[in-house]
DNA sequence: TAACATCAGATGTCTGATATCTAAGGTGGG
DNA sequence: CCCACCTTAGATATCAGACATCTGATGTTA
């Protein structure tokens, strides 16, 4: 073991550690895990607390457990990727192996619409940054972006142009996005936004509209992203209920 | 209680309950549940099973637990719709207040593509059935299908032309499709599928493609969808991790 | 008034037990 | 030889009760 400590709750470090294990392939696809008295054994941990690991691997399509039989991976272990999996567009462009940049285009203080003061929850005299960027991959433009934030939430006098919004709410304000509520549309052409993505005529857009919360599930940020659909691929794990 | 006893385990039988007390506004948003300790001794389930049950509903962010304070009503807990609901086409239309209906096109036994032979994981002579259909909402045309499933999940002799595909296959042949991987494209105009939905030239489609599974990860169905951007709208929750 | 100490109550974790389910193997009658 | 039934080992499901640790509130003291 590393001599880090991990102060993060202990069900949290043993899901992580199974699935590291899936994907370094000490288990493997549709292979039996051990016994859960073994495992927990293994882990150092007792059984109740790999159980709770479990039922989590298990909500996340990670692991499949059948009562009196035992425990397998899952044929599909889905850990990376997929739409519901919140990251910045940095990091996006940057898994897929690409050197992110950023063109910043505009920014301005606004007052806030109709649908901003409902999103938001706030009353029509307060402030808003709102932020106008366009983010390339290899210094080829794939994403713009429009996001906007409360100006309370952000300290005075600071370059937007050079670091993530997300990092700089979370730095600077303590403001940690755990999650967002996101709206999919497809987007034929857009008057302004295909020619500044350098479309071809044919190329559809995929426009993200997203409501970023925190931890205490206060509103945050809203962003709109266009993605321009031949150079970027979301997929969603879909579970019947 | 019903005299009907319920044989799915216990812990997913304290899940929906919770979620209906949630729905039902027994404990409202943000509203603090009781302790662990004593909503245990209500429902009659032990701690352990109990604790089981929060776990995954902290999960899925219905609730939020923290260390040492008490277990909270999210803010904002999202049961139903969003995009990683597996729901037949028929179903999202019947929510949305309209009246299904499908306009049989063809159908075809053909043998399968590259592409398919890696997704069934079959081998090239065997059958595919392919279906084509559009779906209409008050006999409004709002969604163009794409259905290949390999002809050994089918019975013989099945109209296809009435039933949901979904149902012939749990009914007929005991595959109960219990997840999907879906790809989410947005395409700006379609020469065959765009008239067909009598999409005006600014009314971009969503395309869904998807790959379904059964409980034992079986491939089963693979579906593209069609969907009319103006008449469907799909979100996602994101989690960051 | 501000920093510190204490305490109640909540979630986090552990231990060890019993209940129930499943697959496999044995056993006997046909 | 085969099939139906029984038994059993081993796995997950659930339980009961204990202790650990964190948080917020209250009280105390310099």
């Amino acid at each position: 073991m590393s001599v880090k400590t991990d102060h993060r709750h202990l069900y949290l470090q043993v899901i992580d550690r199974i699935k590291k294990d899936i994907e370094q392939g000490v288990y493997k696809e549709k292979e039996k895990l051990p016994s859960e008295f073994e495992l927990a054994k293994q882990l150092g941990v007792s059984r109740a607390t790999l159980r709770e690991a479990l039922r989590v691997l298990e909500e996340e399509n990670v692991i499949i457990r059948r009562h009196g039989v035992g425990t397998f991976v899952s044929s599909r272990p889905m850990f990376t990727s997929g739409i519901e999996q919140l990251s910045s567009v940095t990091e996006m462009i940057r898994q897929a192996g690409r050197k992110p940049g950023t063109i910043f285009l505009s920014s301005s203080i606004q007052k806030p619409t109709e649908d901003d003061i409902k999103r938001f929850q706030c009353n029509k005299e307060e402030d808003l940054l709102v932020v106008e960027r366009v983010r390339t991959a290899n210094n080829e433009p794939v994403v713009y972006c429009i996001d906007k934030v409360p100006c309370k939430y952000l300290p005075k006098g600071i370059a937007y142009e050079n670091e993530s919004l997300l990092e700089i709410l979370h730095n600077e304000a303590n403001r940690y996005i755990a999650y967002a509520v996101t709206h999919i549309e497809p987007l034929g052409y857009h008057e302004k936004v295909s020619p500044i993505l350098q479309c071809e005529p044919e190329t559809a857009l995929l426009v993200l509209k997203q409501m970023h919360f925190d931890e205490n599930d206060e509103p945050i940020l809203y962003s709109i992203d266009y993605f321009k659909s031949d150079k970027f691929s979301f997929h969603v794990l879909r579970k019947r209920v």
